[in-house]
DNA sequence: ATAATATACAACCGAATGGTTGTACGTTGT
DNA sequence: ACAACGTACAACCATTCGGTTGTATATTAT
């Protein structure tokens, strides 16, 4: 269940760290778009472009409707949000570092060392 | 100076779309390691465990400090909530497309036919 | 002094990435 | 019917990525 999510954010912070694709996700979040529309755009193949649209597709980012001979891509802001949901997250581990820093501070006779993190928490 | 924003976001999003530098931030973030303690929670050589954090290092996810022989490695929280920054931006993309489509719901005289983002908005 | 530890870095390798061109196929317009 | 358009996908290519091993260097412990 936690290794599924690690793919997904493989996929999402792979699919971001393109320029071009953070740049068509920006488009299809505020409003559909074709994909030669999209791929007028840029100064690459229109080939190339699909290609970074279905890495977005494939990251859940975007999602291809069909109608008649275009492929409509809109952006899924829901990703979005638990993209951000995880770096939420991150600072929480943060803050639980400053609380620890904190409690050193609070009691300085405990330590006879300034050791501000214990040297080595290996959990195993 | 917003090419240069493109160039931070590319490493940002490329060191976090690796499952161990994610992992190794989550641990800096809480607290101080060196970096043999961080290789050590890995199944992969020293010299792996030590490009990837080099890779976050270089995203200024991770700063460095030397105290003997050993390089203490330490999460920058700052980093972290600019892309959460980033992150609402884009949310804040698909909010002004569905205020836009809420105009075109109140006000359904004013098009004849229905579309709901002009067909490309190229930027030049 | 010597051995063990922690880091740094180069060289190499297979796989993935980001681009290209070419071909094929359904849809739309004349 | 036929040409143009929009999409899909395969094959190819140079570069980058994620890992390895090996070597060098500074620090610490015996």
């Amino acid at each position: 269940m936690d290794g599924a999510d690690e793919d997904r954010a493989d996929a999402w912070f792979h699919a971001l760290s393109d320029r071009t694709r953070r740049d068509i996700l920006r488009r299809v979040l505020a409003g559909e778009h074709s994909v030669s529309t999209l791929a007028a755009s840029y100064d690459m193949s229109f080939a190339a472009v699909q290609k970074h649209v279905a890495v977005l597709e494939k990251a859940g980012l975007l999602t291809k409707r069909r109608q008649g001979r275009e492929a409509l891509a809109s952006g899924d802001v829901a990703a979005v949000r638990s993209l951000g949901g995880m770096l939420a997250e991150l600072e929480s581990l943060w803050r639980g570092r400053i609380s620890r820093i904190d409690e050193l501070i609070a009691t300085p006779e405990t330590h006879t060392q300034q050791t501000p993190t214990p040297p080595h928490t290996q959990k195993d």
